[in-house]
RNA sequence: GCCGAGAUAGCUCAGGGGUAGAGCGCUUCCUUGGUAAGGAAGAGGUCGGGGGUUCAAAUCCCCUUCUUGGCUCCA
């Protein structure tokens, strides 16, 4: 006999060799039915794999992440197993569980694989599922492995085999397809009940640019319809919060094919919107202690040679632009530093100067592959709401520090509170892509931690996420799709102060070099706006709006009277528009509510005797009527506490 | 840049070898109104661009530009 232990501490004894699925019946013939796969001592396991000793035991359900994963894992062999039927010859990569579903990467030969066969698939997918072939696991050796797939003549799965370690190689067969897989799956392929293949798309093997292309079919599945259509309900309310969507219903941004590709054209209620933001971000930084800076939009081509990003990124940027005459070249900034660092070195510094920070809205340009725009979240021009602080080395963590509570400042006044921070370090495999000596590396890497820990955040680490010339600390949130974008970013830099030649002298009257953060809350202003609009589904706080408010005569006869509480709204900073049309009151109202208008303030008879608005709140309704003061008291009060 | 999908009126979209359609928006007129669409009339499109097939192309084929779902990239 074994003993198990189940989640709740609560310990049984059971024959040796008993499985998941045994304990869960042992329970209850219900959960035995729901159980997908077991965690046994921490490691996920088939629910029909025998377990010979004591064990720390949990049962795995569709409720559980890992239970999804092993869901979602089995309904790629199954995808794979409908393909290869389907299309007999196709070579398979690799096909894992992800956050929403699975993907398999196939190699189709010249076989073309477009949208119609999606549904093709899915249907042969279903078909093989109410088989309920069960999931056999069966351990190979390497040798054994490599002949089977060399008959089969599948190169893919030949070389994941020659990378795994002989006597850990297992394979996985249902129906008449064998993978080569490590597990775990659920019993049969008769739980999968409800299947969509969203999309095909192109992937690199092995995610190598230079290597061939696969085609990568996602898809989602359930083990019941009910959920696949609630699943496909809450993607169509996702897309409906997409910034591309709701900036042109509200008239944000716009884009021209005749401007260019990636360069957004602000609209005037995009820009209000926009220019608020700056507002905040500068009262906030002056606060702070920054100083205000302004460089131009472009720089002589030595400035970006000096700072090493014509070696990195001279090529795949926007060329040089020429002058007529002298041999003089020019480069688009595609960042703020270097400007920042020749300002830095108009004047001698001294150590009781430091730290000294520029901060400046400033618009880059920066050639982004085409394939790559998307939206406002990467554009080619855009503009950061950039600082850079130059410091002595003592005080790196500390100014560290405080940009990470000024960017946490911001993050709470704005309401977003779903973001991961996001320690970005050198790809240990690759330090080639990056410049400056290791042991500044690592300096700078080591206190980027030691700030964040000090604040308490929680971090994940991403290696290979760095900058080329200095490690980050990104702050990452996700779009109404679930796509990750980068807003916030704070980076220590050792090289640049090094390169550009900074100095200051310290106490000892000797030269020392100071150390540089870069550092942009927003990160772009377009970036930040998009993922804005979406967090908010275009109900943008109180303080934001770009109409914070409509007023909307009766008719005709209280326009005068509309137009006297618009001009006395003005004067305490609260903006929006009188709606003058010749349309019914409903009609406006409805217009505003579209809008997402905060206040619609109607106004006729009563009101105007009166001196008095009727108050209708978005998405609330009506509140009724008021003298005038008493609604910009409610305003006020209103848009203070949407500032959080 | 690569693989897939798409582009028809300002917007959202239908149509699918034989003289371009709807709803909303816009303009004008009627209506002067009380908390989510008042009525009528009208203007508006070389069906993204180029080439080909055909008696005839928005429609079929090829190329191209842009948009889009991914991949790669992202100072």
């Amino acid at each position: 006999m074994i003993k198990i232990t189940l989640p709740d501490g609560s310990v049984r004894e059971y024959e040796q060799g008993v499985t998941g699925h045994d304990i869960a019946m042992s329970i209850s013939e219900g959960l035995a039915r729901n159980v997908l796969s077991v965690k046994v001592n921490g490691e996920v396991w088939d629910s029909n794999r025998p377990i010979s000793n004591d064990a720390a035991v949990q049962l795995l359900t569709w409720n559980d992440d890992e239970g999804k994963s092993t869901f979602w894992h089995s309904s790629a062999h199954l995808l794979a197993e409908a393909l290869e039927e389907l299309y007999p010859g196709v070579k398979f990569g690799i096909g894992p569980p992800i956050e929403n579903g699975f993907y398999y990467d196939v190699d189709l030969g010249d076989k073309e694989f477009g949208e119609d066969d999606l549904e093709k698939v899915e249907q042969k997918m279903l078909e093989l599922a109410r088989n309920k072939n069960e999931f056999v696991r069966k351990d190979v050796s390497k040798a054994d492995a490599l002949k089977y797939f060399e008959e089969k003549g599948d190169e893919y799965k030949i070389e994941l085999i020659q990378d795994l370690e002989d006597g850990k190689i297992t394979f996985y067969e249902q129906g008449n397809f064998v993978d080569l897989c490590r597990g775990p799956h659920v019993p049969h392929t008769g739980v999968i009940k409800a299947i969509k293949l969203m999309n095909v798309a192109g992937a690199y093997w092995r995610g190598d640019e230079n290597r061939k292309q696969l085609t990568r079919i996602y898809g989602v599945s359930f083990p019941k319809q009910k959920e696949l259509k609630e699943h496909l309900e809450r993607l169509e309310e996702a897309k409906k919060r997409d910034h591309r969507k709701l900036g042109k219903e509200l008239e944000l941004f716009t884009f021209s094919e005749k401007v260019g590709l990636g360069l957004p054209l602000w609209l005037p209620k995009g820009t209000i919107l926009r220019e608020r933001l700056e507002n905040f971000m500068r009262r906030a930084q002056v606060k702070a202690g920054y100083d205000p800076v302004v460089s131009p939009h472009i720089g002589a081509k030595e400035l970006y040679v000096t700072s090493g990003h014509y070696e990195k990124y001279g090529e795949d940027s926007f060329q040089p632009i020429k002058t007529p005459n002298e041999n003089e070249e020019f480069l688009l900034k595609p960042m703020n530093c270097p400007h920042h660092c020749e300002i830095y070195k108009h004047k001698p510094r001294s150590y009781k100067d430091l730290p000294v920070r520029y901060a400046e809205f400033g618009t880059v340009y920066r050639y982004e592959q085409s394939g790559e725009l998307h939206g406002l979240t990467r554009v080619r021009g855009f503009t950061q709401d950039d600082a850079h602080i130059f410091c002595r080395p003592d005080q790196v963590k500390e100014e560290f520090i405080k940009v990470i509570d000024l960017v946490l400042y911001v993050f709470k006044a704005l309401g977003f509170k779903d973001y991961t921070a996001q320690v970005s370090l050198r790809d240990p495999e690759n330090k080639a892509k990056y410049i400056g000596d290791d042991a500044l590396w690592e300096k700078a890497e080591r206190e980027i931690q030691e700030a964040a820990d000090e604040k308490g955040l929680e971090t994940v680490t991403e290696l290979g996420e760095a900058a080329f010339y200095g490690p980050k600390l990104d702050f990452m949130v996700k779009d109404a799709l679930g796509r990750k974008w980068q807003l916030g970013t704070i980076q220590v830099d050792y090289n640049l102060p090094q390169r550009f030649q900074l100095e200051y002298t310290g106490a000892d009257n000797q030269k020392h070099r100071p150390v540089m953060i870069h550092r942009a809350p927003f990160g772009s202003m377009e970036r930040f706006v998009a993922v804005l609009i979406e967090h908010c589904g275009g109900n943008f706080p109180l303080w934001l709006a770009p109409d914070q408010m409509a007023i909307l005569p009766i008719s005709e006869k209280y326009h005068e009277y509309a137009q006297e509480v618009f001009s006395k709204l003005g004067e305490k900073d609260i903006r929006g528009f009188v709606d003058d049309r010749d349309e019914k009151i409903g009609r406006k109202i409805r217009d505003a509510e579209v809008k997402k208008v905060p206040f619609m303030l109607i106004v006729g008879e009563k009101e105007q005797n009166e001196g008095r608005v009727s108050v209708r709140r978005h998405g609330q309704g009506d509140l009724g009527s008021m003298p005038l003061a008493e609604f910009v008291e409610h305003f006020q009060q209103a848009s203070a506490s949407d500032f959080n």
